[in-house]
DNA sequence: CTAAGAACTATACGACCGTACAGTTTGTGT
DNA sequence: ACACAAACTGTACGGTCGTATAGTTCTTAG
């Protein structure tokens, strides 16, 4: 099998193949409907395809959303350390720690914003227990969790974040983060402000920062 | 129409009607799986009633479901004040503010954990676009924020929270508390704790208010 | 007791769901 | 040019979806 799933014309990679194709537009549907609310047929139309190609591709419903919900958190895990090591950089120019939070913070956010497939993604599945949540759990949440708790913690080390438990503190700052995307669709409709802006994602952070910052002094 | 959906046999207000019974399976049901996760048929079985009724009751799956939702967001509307309103005794009788944000904090979040049916029907539509969601804002969610952003400037005013953006605030605080029961399932299932219990949501406070709270002194 | 309306049920229908499978086209190595 | 496999399509099937509608049971007022 193929590793790159691109069609290989010419030299550079061109366009995506097919089944990527599909994905992406699978990634779309499911992130945005669920499992239950996205057909087989929808997800073709999608990606202008005929369903018994997804067929074909990926045997059945469940398997293509595993490859799906795999795909996305792969993109997630390759765009997560750039998000982050421009901040170290940036770390490690300027050494205000203030401000190093805070471009931590933002970054995250912009993330979270960039990379809206995964919030919804998750979550469309991450408050319905079953087996599709039992599946991610094992395959991406767990390690995550590790990692997000280390995370947390090497800031605490370095006096960047307050010491308290550190699960809890990165439960409060997914929450304080994720949950804007999560309600961006409301808030977008009652206040007519767009929280996909820069301007409020600056304000959403200042906020976040103002209740942060006393401790780190 | 009877205002009480109650049978009325005998002098108290003994088993609720078939109508409501419908409409508390429905929410079971809404809330766990969501609109397209939930079939009338499965509503019906839950109910202990065969599917016509639903839709002599409610005519349409649509309308069952804004009947729910209304069902639901009353619930939650009457069992609020009640949590906050023994906050209030406690802030009179008590006079340590630090101690009494805590304790609102705390009863948000044990009124989040008590009335699941609320966050995880909001949240199911909440983060997908749509008329159902469209339908949801315009009833609930305008009024909502209004009295969300009201709250935080009472408190803000009292110097009970931090002078910020109160609806930031309001979206940080939400967030911090909404997003632990939307991801309990998950936290469960890694940590082999249950988020819902006495100690864990004490923790969880506790690290919340380290974080607030030397901006009240 | 009885008529009338409310509550509830049985049955059917078209649409779409996910899946199976045979058939066709396209690409590739020789 | 040929063979063969991969990629892709057409079609059909059983099942469930939401809904329509006629029929049955229950409640209750007169």
């Amino acid at each position: 099998m193929p590793a790159t799933p691109t069609t290989k014309t010419s030299a550079g990679q061109k366009k995506p193949s097919r089944k990527t194709e599909i994905l992406q537009a699978a990634a779309d549907l499911f992130a945005q409907l669920g499992f239950d609310g996205s057909s087989i047929n929808a997800i073709a139309n999608r990606a202008g395809v005929k369903k018994s190609l997804i067929q074909y591709h990926f045997d059945s419903k469940d398997l293509l959303w595993q490859a799906t919900v795999t795909m996305v958190w792969q993109q997630r895990n390759d765009a997560l350390p750039r998000y982050l090591d421009e901040a170290f950089i940036q770390r490690i120019t300027e050494n205000d720690q203030q401000y190093m939070v805070r471009d931590l913070c933002k970054r995250l956010l912009q993330f979270s914003f960039d990379q809206p497939q995964w919030v919804r993604l998750m979550f469309q599945e991450a408050s319905t227990p079953g087996p599709r949540l039992d599946w991610m759990v094992e395959e991406f949440f767990r390690e995550d969790f590790a990692n997000g708790k280390a995370m947390i913690e090497l800031a605490q080390e370095r006096e960047l974040l307050p010491r308290v438990d550190a699960m809890n503190l990165l439960h409060i700052l997914s929450g304080a983060l994720i949950y804007l995307v999560n309600v961006a669709p409301i808030t977008a409709k009652v206040t007519g402000e767009d929280p996909n802006s820069e301007e409020y994602m600056d304000r959403h952070i200042d906020t976040l920062m103002a209740i942060l910052s006393p401790q780190l002094r």
